[in-house]
RNA sequence: GGGGCCGUAGCUCAAUUGGUUAGAGUACCGGACUGUCGAUCCGGGGGUUGCGGGUUCGAGUCCCGUCGGCCUCGCCA
């Protein structure tokens, strides 16, 4: 070892011993006869005093010292004089009065220091990522990374699971995300599919006997990005067989109990939560409501079909909802200018034309459009808002859906402006009875809400021929602060019922075969009962993390057009290799 | 595919209504300094204002296009 402790190691404890240390030039402090270096690795900071008195070679190579520098230090620990200790470091009590100084690498000057006055943009971070890791907000998020999947397989380790690794080198199964394919060479104009999830790997292990499977499995999916989302990505991947759903979610109560403990060292309190998917999108308008505050969604029909504001008498006599939220307090915190521009350019990316709003005044509403609105049915709306002085009323008039993807858009934006809730609170929760299928009205059919393989409610079979929307699946989300964190549900482990959904979603006999056959085959050989979930762990990672951003917990995350800045991918490449692959590049337009 | 924000020195930012030689802090280079911890002080170098067009007597600023980054709708079974 080239070093015998950390930056990060050394304390009042240890003075009086001749120690070396290796490390990045944090910080240097050049005085001419007494120079101090902060040398920083992953475990912290320590003060190296160089002192011309002590050896005039050492401080001369000291005096070159600059920013990222890697450099070995030996020395011997002093205690600090009284006032001249530092708070801020853990070892500020101490400082390492060196005696030899080897400097193992010289640095070009870095294009941003790792803990320098402000951030540089993201498109520098990520250009110049092994800097950016430096940086102890990275090395956080990748130590929690790491904490996070060693509970997790001691977790499962300790109920019997086995983790079994799947192909990445896949088939391609049309429908959901598209595929990032990998070409065949031997096998000329054919493809593999890189997964998009081991869904169907993990079922064919419950037939294979395995029982109880979970894998931290790399997903992919060639979609845009988002904040939350990059085309690869991590999921702790579960499956178990001989179950019922409850099962499961004790099982995953456990796990989120683990993960919580390891990440935060607290106790949380189990069973978790449990809501319908009716009862949140009612409530909240999402199927994945941040649920650290209220404000719920409250439909006015009663009122509205009767008031003379014509958009929201029309809506109701159009089959449609007018439905609003109360922000406590909030009447004088958004001005008239905020609420008609920012708040109905908001709303307008989910499809509401407008907005209405109201504030709360004198035990009356005050607003352009009060006037249509009797003494009477002000009260009434009052009343189901629960208003009270000061607070600010808003509604939307739309259709179920519009209503409900701009409320819980607006709710958001509420909530965390008004600070409705503690940032670093993690709030977890189960939404169980998703619809099983979705009609689609441009394809003029049903599409699978979770996937083809998920089974339905029992009691609800007999909606099957009669009324498909109506059928709940059995399936279930974990929901943390407003993100989907985890999805799972029971599977169809007979191929008579897999049939009759894949006549559903008319997906025909043949089609079935080629898409899915292997799996269909294998479901007639002795297919257990099973089912399984799998939970997004970059996405936890974050949310422990607190951050808001999925990036900020992946090593070499990619940009929001899939390229990674720091290698140069995706790139194109020698023709020699498409030649082998049979690939030819069309023209650019 | 659509909407929004952004791009000026290595980095973070400024630059009046379109008007003189595009500034500041920091980093970098040189000098001074033995108790700093955002060290301080003195001096210096550093610019294709992302790129390409256009309007104008004159463009960092206005217009069009394009490239890149971020947020977002669609998309993500």
């Amino acid at each position: 070892m080239l070093r015998t402790h950390t930056c990060g190691d050394l304390r009042r404890t240890h003075v009086g011993q001749t120690v070396t240390l290796c490390g990045w030039v944090d910080k240097y402090r050049d005085h001419r006869g007494i120079v101090f270096i902060d040398l920083r690795d992953r475990y912290g900071k320590t003060q190296i005093k160089f002192n011309l008195s002590d050896d005039s070679d050492i401080q001369k190579t000291a005096w070159d010292l600059r920013y990222e520098d890697v450099v070995q230090v030996t020395g011997e620990v002093v205690e600090r004089p009284a006032d001249m200790t530092n708070p801020k470091l853990a070892t500020g009590e101490i400082e390492l009065r060196a005696k030899d100084l080897v400097v193992l690498n010289k640095s070009k000057t870095p294009p941003f220091e790792p803990e320098g006055q402000s951030l540089p943009n993201e498109e520098l971070r990520l250009k110049y990522r092994f800097i950016d890791l430096r940086r102890p907000e990275l090395q956080k998020a990748m130590i929690m990374r790491h904490k996070l999947t060693k509970a997790t397989r001691d977790y499962f380790d300790s109920l019997g699971f086995l983790e079994v690794e799947t192909p990445i080198l896949g088939r391609s199964t049309p429908e959901g995300a598209r595929d990032y394919l990998v070409p065949s060479r031997v096998h000329q104009g054919s493809f593999y599919a890189l997964p998009q999830s081991p869904q169907l790997y993990k079922q064919l292990l419950m037939v294979g006997g395995l029982d109880r499977y979970v894998q931290i499995a790399r997903c992919f999916r060639d979609e845009d990005l988002r904040a939350d989302r990059q085309p690869e990505f991590t999921q702790i991947d579960v499956e178990m067989a001989f179950i019922t759903r409850e099962d499961l979610l004790q099982v995953i109560d456990g796990l989120v109990a683990a993960m919580t403990k390891a990440m935060r060292g607290i106790d949380i309190k189990l069973p978790l939560p449990r809501y319908t998917y009716n009862d949140v999108m009612e409530r909240f308008g999402s199927d994945k409501p941040d649920l650290r505050f209220g404000m719920e969604l409250v439909d006015i029909k009663d009122v509205a079909e009767k008031c003379e504001f014509g958009v929201f008498k029309q809506t109701i006599a159009n089959g449609g909802r007018v439905r609003g939220i109360n922000a406590k307090g909030a009447a004088d915190k958004y001005s008239r200018r905020i609420l008609d521009n920012d708040m109905k350019n908001l709303v307008a990316d989910y499809g509401a034309k407008g907005i209405a709003y109201f504030k709360v005044t004198g035990g009356k509403l005050d607003s352009s459009i009060a006037k249509f609105f009797t003494e009477e049915q002000q009260q009434a709306i009052i009343a189901k808002l629960n208003g009270e002085e000061g607070d600010l009323l808003l509604f939307v008039a739309d259709t179920n859906k519009v209503t409900s993807a701009a409320l819980s858009a607006l709710r958001s934006r509420l909530g965390r402006e008004l600070q409705l809730y503690d940032p670093a609170e993690i709030n977890v929760a189960w939404v169980l009875d998703f619809p099983l299928v979705t009609w689609n009205a441009d394809e003029n059919r049903w599409d699978a809400e979770h996937h083809p393989f998920c089974s339905v409610v029992p009691e609800d079979e007999q909606y099957f021929d009669t009324d498909p929307g109506r059928v709940r699946a059995s399936s279930y989300d974990l929901i943390c602060n407003g993100y989907e964190a985890a999805s799972g549900s029971i599977r169809i482990h007979d191929p008579v019922m897999q049939q009759k959904v894949f006549d559903l979603l008319k997906i025909n006999a043949e089609e079935a075969e080629k898409r899915f056959g292997f799996l269909l085959e294998a479901l007639r050989y002795g297919a257990p009962p099973h089912g399984g979930i799998a939970l997004g762990l970059d996405r936890w990672v974050m949310l422990y993390a607190g951050y808001d951003n999925i990036r900020d917990v992946i090593a070499f995350p990619k940009t929001q057009k899939a390229s990674d800045l720091l290698t140069g991918a995706p790139s194109e490449v020698d023709t020699r290799q498409l030649r082998d692959l049979h690939i030819a590049i069309s023209e650019r337009k």
